[in-house]
DNA sequence: TTTGCGTTGATATAAATTTCACAATACTCA
DNA sequence: TGAGTATTGTGAAATTTATATCAACGCAAA
């Protein structure tokens, strides 16, 4: 653990947030060992990707019993997780923001969506997917005070932009993107866009071209 | 336009939907053509890696007045859409599954979303998000009838297994896999997953490590 | 003990992807 | 016309990411 984990691969630190989203439902299984060619075969890649992986956090195993599932998991946490836990807050409690919140719900320690909000007076003010929703309007207060520096935005395509501006005012560094506008943000503000239909696409363009 | 194609990275592939995705809004906004420096400001680019990306396809530009939109889309799709079009089927019409249904529904010519599955008795025989919900013991005789040789999979966790076994032995040579339970495949099939819970987390990591 | 097997860790190599740098071109305007 | 500006296309370099190879190690069985 050394301070160049800030110079991490990105693919790897997706791969650890998989390795670690594996290594849970190994323990739910009673083991408490693995080899890197298990992890690999379970992750669809090869043993020396995650051994390669794992070096590159510090990590040790043993030559007879591999990694201890326990110890590793803790060293994932420590590199991707922030020890006093980061608040999330959605919006737009659609269809999609709604799935998104209850399947996320109490699903990690550390990351926890705290707020939802909404412009539809049928959905503020009240508990959904054990959330509380509240109006768009209230957005700027809730996030200062709940100290949220990250946000999913899931609101309507037409009200994308704005929202998303809005957000950034209110201090968010962090945008994760469903809504099918591409967003252009500025240089300090990390941007994950996902696109099912890019995925789709991707697979159409791949098993018409095998 | 050489037989190259069959050679694009999979990055430029996953980036061409996604130009075309812009491509479809700059349409509807009236603009006829379109710089390489625009189109990188919209996907968070260099210029250069969308002139790359159009070389790479054969598509040449012209230095006044940059791409033409119209022309472009034509080219993408002619290279990641399949001329006669592909059928796609969906399986778990729990909330994520009726949200991509009607996210997706009607968003491409060459690409539809054909037919749900599901085995609660409430959701079948009947349409859902605008599709057909059949009887998870039916899936075979519709994909078959269908040609449906791609698949996403939104059911419960605890039936991930089963239910992605099954539907290889029906045929399906592509599976997009939204549970949080990572599949394994045999090499022959085009598996892509994605969990929000790794995307959340990338960003985390960056936030907190800004 | 000794041999053989399977594993890790690490260095070297390769492949994929992105960026740099700039020639070539087309347009504008004085 | 000709200088100035902005753009595309692309070979080469740089960077990032993945794979190959193998020494070293630990264990088990002979
Ligand atoms: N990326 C993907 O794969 C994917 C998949 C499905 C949907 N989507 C997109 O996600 C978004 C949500 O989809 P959905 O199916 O949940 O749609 P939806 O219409 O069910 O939900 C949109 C929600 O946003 C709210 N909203 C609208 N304007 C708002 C504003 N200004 N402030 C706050 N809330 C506002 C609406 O009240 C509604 O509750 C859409 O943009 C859709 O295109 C993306
Ligand atoms: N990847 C992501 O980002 C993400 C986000 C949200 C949810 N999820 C996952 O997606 C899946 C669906 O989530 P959800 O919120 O829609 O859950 P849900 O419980 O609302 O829906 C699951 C659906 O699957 C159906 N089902 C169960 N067993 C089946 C079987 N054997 N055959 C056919 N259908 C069956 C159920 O009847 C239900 O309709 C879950 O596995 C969840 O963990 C993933």
């Amino acid at each position: 653990m050394k301070e160049k984990l800030s110079e991490l691969p990105g693919k790897t630190i997706e791969r650890l947030s998989q390795y670690r989203r594996i290594l849970y439902n190994s323990i739910r299984e009673g083991k408490t060992n693995i080899y890197s060619h298990e992890l690999a075969r379970m992750m669809n890649l090869t043993p020396v990707q995650v051994r390669r992986d794992l070096m590159l956090i510090g990590y040790s195993g043993s030559q007879s019993k591999g990694y201890v599932i326990k110890d590793l998991v803790a060293l994932i946490g420590k590199i991707i997780d922030s020890s006093d836990g980061q608040k999330v807050i959605i919006v737009g409690m659609g269809n999609l923001g709604r799935a998104i919140t209850s399947y996320f719900s109490g699903k990690r320690d550390k990351l926890s969506i705290v707020a939802a909000f909404d412009n539809d007076p049928q959905k503020t003010d009240r508990i959904i997917a054990g959330i509380p929703c509240h109006h768009i309007k209230d957005v700027q207060s809730v996030i200062e005070e709940e100290q949220s520096p990250i946000a999913i935005l899931t609101v309507s395509p037409e009200a994308a932009h704005e929202v998303a501006k809005h957000l950034l005012d209110c201090g968010i560094k962090g945008l994760l993107n469903y809504t099918s506008v591409p967003l252009t943000v500025p240089d300090d503000i990390y941007l994950e866009e996902y696109d099912i239909i890019t995925s789709l696409e991707k697979l159409a363009y791949l098993v018409k071209s095998k």
